[in-house]
RNA sequence: GGAGGAUUAGCUCAGCGGGAGAGCGCUUGCCUUACAAGCAAGAUGUCACAAGUUCAAUCCUUGUAUCCUCCA
């Protein structure tokens, strides 16, 4: 063979998009024909708004590891990419652009404007791609889907009628939470709380007949032309007598009645609290209990309508909260104010105060959904990882509130409602009607809101695979296997995806839902726009490379456990990368005029069954982590194999058959270099893909591409335990000379003689005597005898203790006689107090009878071991005592 | 008010009832014919606190403290 030469230095430039181009063309992403079965993952759609940042970086990393992991177990695999319209949020990009030109979307009109926003959508949408690409995320852009695309907006009208003919949607007048900048109603948990320092202001409330007064407390005294009545709590005893007396309300001359409701605190202010119904969801229930009006005071835009006193209209809320209270003071009414502060909702896309709203509504009828969804997770059809997710949803689905599904946007599905402009007809359908049909009248107007975003994702795991058709897609890849998601959208998507699935198809959308942490700075903090602290995925990529930052996410993505990162936590996979490009640049220097033979077992020294043996057990971790998703783990398994073992110990120790053996050695020697460098690659792929295809390619007993190349798999009958305990003595002595040396600041340069004793005629001795030379590499000694009869003269040597051997090494000067005693010492107190506990343990007869008895035989070895150690230590003190 | 999480080395965090771990940082020595983005050796811990269960607790249970998140 001839050598391969690897460029001096690790690039990922070099090769990364190249290889991703290699790969589309080759159409590699698709689902193979395997009859094996289906394997399949539907991406969370990004927000078509914006650029994606490290939180996406995290859950697409995460994806694609499963997906090429699962892909190279030989399952038809698909990884269904897509974008997601995000109405508000898009909708709010596009309006901001036409503030700046001095426009409103109104200015534009509604098909001008959707047009427009049409196209900031390809934009992003391109942007977006692209950088899933440079991710290398191995999703099949053949399957790509938009949330408003054609097929995805037919699935959403056949969900919406579906339900409307099952009775669980509806359209009523109902108080929203509403954001006046973004001019619509939100769901309940589009709405963010914060607590914000408020005021509370007392307010008189004088009786109708003039015998005096009351005192309400209010933090908004401003929706006072709304109250229709003051309510105290039925038991509070100092109101019983004021019931049903009749007040005037302030600033207008409206009588309202004093009313008994439980939901009052007896003791929040007075104890009295004004009933505004259409501005308070606690008043709005309050006032549907007692069959009370709603008088709404605002504007669509949240300025005061004609409901308030002429000079209150056209303020703005907190305008009119100001002059409210300055003529209550005029009046005599405001009796004090007093610090508060309390919980305001904001918009949780422009961050505005929310309104309750009463405004006409579509709601879906949530209770008959999450019974299905509750039971999917009852039945174990779906879990969560970690699992204590599961309190998250089980709590949320059983205290579940009616969904408000209409928003006042242009950008979104429309709602499929159509109106008889000349009967009143209201008609839900399919398809675009042309006629009413019970006027026959054409004068047909559709409703003008469009839905929200979530009616279109909660569809996703089976619209995207062709649902309401029945595609050959459907019935192979749903329900599809796993859902990654991180966990602030439980609520809004994975719920109701659950949800949706079980009511149109009967079935979970996916099994294994894997919550994953967000990503937070180096101090903790989310990474946000606004605090600028944010990680842009490309500039890791553009500095580190695709591989480095996939690697470094899964190393420290602990099951759902936040992952706090700066720029430099990258170098942890850059590092890596480059060591395995290093290792690689040096194996294939070195087939140069080797042939690669047949790895017969019985050939194989301790050694390369011991690297065998460590790439399976490597394996078989992987297989375990990977089906618990523990990524992390995965990822330390795949580092410390293939740098502590294959490179530090496998390595090291093949150089010597390599430059000294016969040409039978080498050839052999190299051919096991690469076969564990080639199956390397495959068991490190889905990790470091990159990087690993790149050095596939070149390795001389390659097969195809190794992103569909078989995955490693574990098996019991390679495991070697023998080798396994052989070369762990081994690196014991080479660590215990290397530890001496540095102890005493012997330069590497100064070869030493060392001599082992091992006392036993056993396989251990026999190993270590078959690769003495080894061992003094290792432990650059001059030469290494084994003594397995206690015979060598070892005056004058500096002793040391392992586990069933000693080592001498022949240091005649450079060496601190005191010092080393010292040491020993140490090591005397600390071995004995370990064996302290270990006799005191033995000698407890309750541990004898109920531990298990793998655990007193272990116990009983450490026992003897420290003691052996013990009596070692002091050996070695005379001896040195003795120079 | 309810729920969940966190508390382990200087930092970021793993840890699966049985002699405390990783990465980074730090100290020391080495440019050993792949890698100084490297090699080798080392130091650093009341596993938050208190009780309990157990032969045995960093791990299980219950409290307490501090911090974080979500829900109301």
């Amino acid at each position: 063979m001839k050598a391969v030469e690897l460029a001096r230095n690790y690039d990922p430039k070099d090769f990364e998009e190249r290889i991703y181009a290699e790969w589309k063309r080759k159409k590699e992403f698709g689902p193979s024909s395997s009859d094996k079965e289906h394997f399949s993952v539907v991406m969370p759609p990004p927000n078509v708004t914006g650029i994606l940042h490290m939180g996406h970086a995290l859950n697409n990393s995460l994806q694609d590891i499963i997906v090429r992991y699962h892909r190279m177990l030989g399952r038809p695999t698909l990884w269904v990419p897509g974008t997601d319209h995000a109405g508000i949020a898009t909708q709010n990009v596009v309006e901001r652009q036409l503030q700046k030109e001095g426009l409103r979307r109104q200015d534009l009109g509604r098909e001008k404007f959707v047009e427009r926003t049409w196209q900031v959508k390809e934009k992003h949408h391109d942007i977006i791609k692209k950088q899933l690409e440079k991710m290398g995320c191995s999703c099949d852009w053949d399957h790509e889907r938009f949330t408003m695309d054609e097929g995805l907006s037919r699935a959403v009208r056949e969900a919406f009628v579906t339900l409307y003919e099952r009775g669980l949607i509806y359209k009523g007048k109902y108080l929203v939470n509403y954001c006046p900048k973004c001019g619509t109603a939100l769901a309940d948990d589009e709405v963010e709380y914060e607590n914000v320092p408020g005021k509370l202001y007392d307010v008189r409330y004088p009786y109708a007949d003039g015998s005096g007064f009351i005192t309400v407390a209010t933090t908004r005294p401003e929706t006072m032309f709304g109250d229709v009545a003051v309510a105290v709590n039925p038991e509070d005893e100092r109101y019983t007598s004021v019931v049903g007396k009749e007040l005037l309300l302030p600033l207008t001359d409206r009588k309202i009645k004093i009313i008994t409701d439980s939901f009052v605190d007896k003791e929040f202010g007075t104890g009295m609290v004004k009933i505004t119904p259409a501005h308070d969801p606690n008043d709005w229930e309050c006032g549907r209990r007692h069959n009370l009006e709603a008088i709404n005071l605002l504007n669509p835009d949240g300025t005061l309508n004609e409901n308030v006193p002429e000079k209150y209209r056209g303020m703005k809320a907190e305008e009119a909260r100001k002059l409210v209270v300055e003529d209550l003071e005029k009046g005599g009414y405001l009796v004090k104010t007093t610090d508060h502060a309390h919980d305001v909702g904001h918009c949780y896309r422009c961050h505005t105060t929310v309104e309750p709203y009463l405004s006409e509504q579509w709601f879906v009828s949530m209770k008959t959904l999450a019974d299905k969804a509750l039971a999917a997770w009852r039945n174990g059809d779906i879990v969560f990882y970690p699992r204590r997710w599961e309190n998250t949803y089980v709590h949320w689905m059983e205290t579940i509130r009616d969904w408000c599904i209409s928003r006042q946007l242009w950008w979104g599905h429309r709602i499929p409602v159509w109106y008889c402009q000349d009967c009143g007809k209201m008609i839900v359908s399919r398809e675009n009607p042309d006629e009413c049909p019970d006027c026959h009248s054409h004068n047909l107007k559709q409703d003008e809101d469009v839905l929200d975003t979530w009616f279109s994702s909660w569809l996703w795991p089976f619209s995207t695979l062709g649902w309401p058709d029945k595609t050959p897609d459907l019935e192979k890849f749903f329900p599809t296997n796993t859902l990654v998601s991180a966990y602030d959208i439980i609520f809004f998507w994975i719920s109701r995806m659950i949800m949706a699935s079980e009511e149109f198809l009967g079935k979970a959308p996916f099994r294994d839902i894997v919550i994953t942490g967000l990503v937070r700075d180096i101090q903790g903090r989310k990474m946000s726009k606004s605090l600028g602290n944010g990680i842009d995925p490309i500039e890791v990529i553009d500095k580190y490379g695709a591989d480095a930052m996939k690697f470094t996410l899964c190393y420290l993505a602990a099951q759902g456990q936040d992952v706090m990162i700066d720029m430099d936590s990258f170098r942890l996979g850059s590092r890596f990368a480059n060591k395995i490009w290093n290792a690689t640049r040096y194996l294939l220097m070195n087939i140069e005029g080797r042939n690669l033979v047949d790895i017969q077992r019985d050939k194989l020294s301790i050694m390369d069954r011991w690297i065998y043996s460590r790439f399976n057990a490597a394996a078989g971790e992987i297989a375990s982590a990977m089906e618990n998703y523990r990524f992390n783990e995965a990822a330390q398994t795949i580092y410390s194999f293939f740098w502590n073992d294959f490179c530090d110990w496998y390595i090291e120790a093949s150089k010597g058959r390599l430059l000294h053996g016969s040409d039978e050695e080498k050839d052999l020697q190299v051919s096991i270099l690469m076969d564990i460098l080639e199956k390397s690659m495959r068991l490190m792929h889905p990790f470091l893909s990159f990087i690993t295809e790149e050095i596939y390619q070149k390795l001389p007993n390659h097969k195809g591409d190794v992103i569909c190349a078989e995955y490693p798999q574990f098996s019991a009958e390679l495991e070697d335990k023998e080798a396994d305990s052989l070369v762990s003595i081994l690196q014991e002595a080479a660590r215990l000379v290397r530890a001496a040396r540095a102890n005493l600041q012997i330069a590497p340069e100064k070869k030493l003689r060392v001599v082992i004793r091992i006392v036993a005629d056993n396989a251990a001795s026999a190993f270590m005597k078959e690769e003495a030379s080894l061992l003094a590499t290792f432990m650059s000694a001059s030469s290494v005898t084994i003594d397995t009869e206690g015979k060598e003269d070892v005056k004058g040597a500096l002793p040391a203790t392992g586990i069933g051997f000693e080592a001498f090494i022949f240091v005649r000067e450079a060496i601190d006689i005191d010092a080393e005693i010292k040491r020993l010492q140490n090591e005397i107190e600390k071995n004995e107090k370990l064996l302290e506990g270990s006799v005191k343990k033995l000698s407890n007869e309750n541990f004898i009878s109920h531990a298990k008895p793998e655990a007193v035989e272990k116990e009983k070895s450490k026992k003897a071991e420290f003691e052996d150690k013990i009596q070692k230590s002091k050996e070695h003190i005379e001896l040195l005592k003795s120079f």
